[in-house]
Parts: structure tokens; sequence; C-alpha cells
DNA sequence: TCTTTACTCAAGG
DNA sequence: CCTTGAGTAAAGA
């Protein structure tokens, strides 16, 4: 994409910026970042996350699995789901419920 | 450089 | 349903 702005942002930043993004009562997938990013590197994205301790100032319990499952948290899966839960998305066994309505895809 | 990882997809059982 | 293997990029040993 050559984005409007230089890329020297390294990608785990840019993986924060567009979490950031996410408005309350949405998700996103990490596949949906890392194509935002113009790559494959799924697992980069979690691993970024993984790595993460600004849980203020992104918001990755927003962040969950392609296939509807809420994946990882640092502070534990339940946590992440009472946050989303709160923020009104439903989750049934750890899977997302209108997954698709709720996912928030970002410009491709 | 090799291994592991908050991942994804396809194929085989 | 399950497990493997491949693909992929960053962090840690």
């Amino acid at each position: 994409m050559q984005s409007q702005y230089n890329m020297t942002t390294d990608f785990t930043a840019q993986c924060y910026v567009l979490i950031k993004q996410i408005p309350e009562g949405r998700v996103t997938s990490y596949k949906e970042i890392a194509k935002a990013l113009n790559s494959r590197a799924y697992r980069a994205v979690g691993s970024a996350m993984a790595k993460n301790k600004d849980l203020i100032t992104i918001p990755c319990h927003r962040v969950v699995k392609s296939d509807g499952k809420v994946g990882g948290y640092a502070l534990g899966t339940e946590t992440k789901i009472a946050l989303l839960e709160k923020e009104g998305v439903k989750i049934k066994d750890k899977e997302v419920q209108d997954f698709d309505t709720l996912l928030f895809r970002f410009e491709t």
C-alpha cells in the first residue's frame, strides 16, 4: 500500500495504532490487522500483543482469532471475555457471538 | 541461528 | 472432532 505516511513505524507499533481505532462493542481479528498492514504476519501480531504492557492505551482485548474464538490475553482469557461483554460483545464458550457483524474491518 | 509464540489455513484421520 | 505441517514475522535464548 505504500501508505500515505512514512512506513518507518515498526510493525508492532502499526498494530497498536490499528487496534486503538476499534470502537467499543466491536472486535477485530489478528488476520485483519495483518492484512491491513499488507502482511500475513498473524503470529507477529499476537506476539507483539503478548509483549505489550500498555493494556490501558491499547485495548488488545478487542482482538480475537479469525474463527471467532477469543484467543489469549495477558491477564487471562476470562478477563478478556469479561471486558468484551462489558462493551456489549456476547461471548459463549470462548466464542464471539455475531462475530461477522461485530468484526471491525480496516480499510483495504 | 534455532525455538517458541495471544495465529491461520489446508489436509488427513 | 482431532492433529500435522506449512506459511509467516517478532522476541528470546
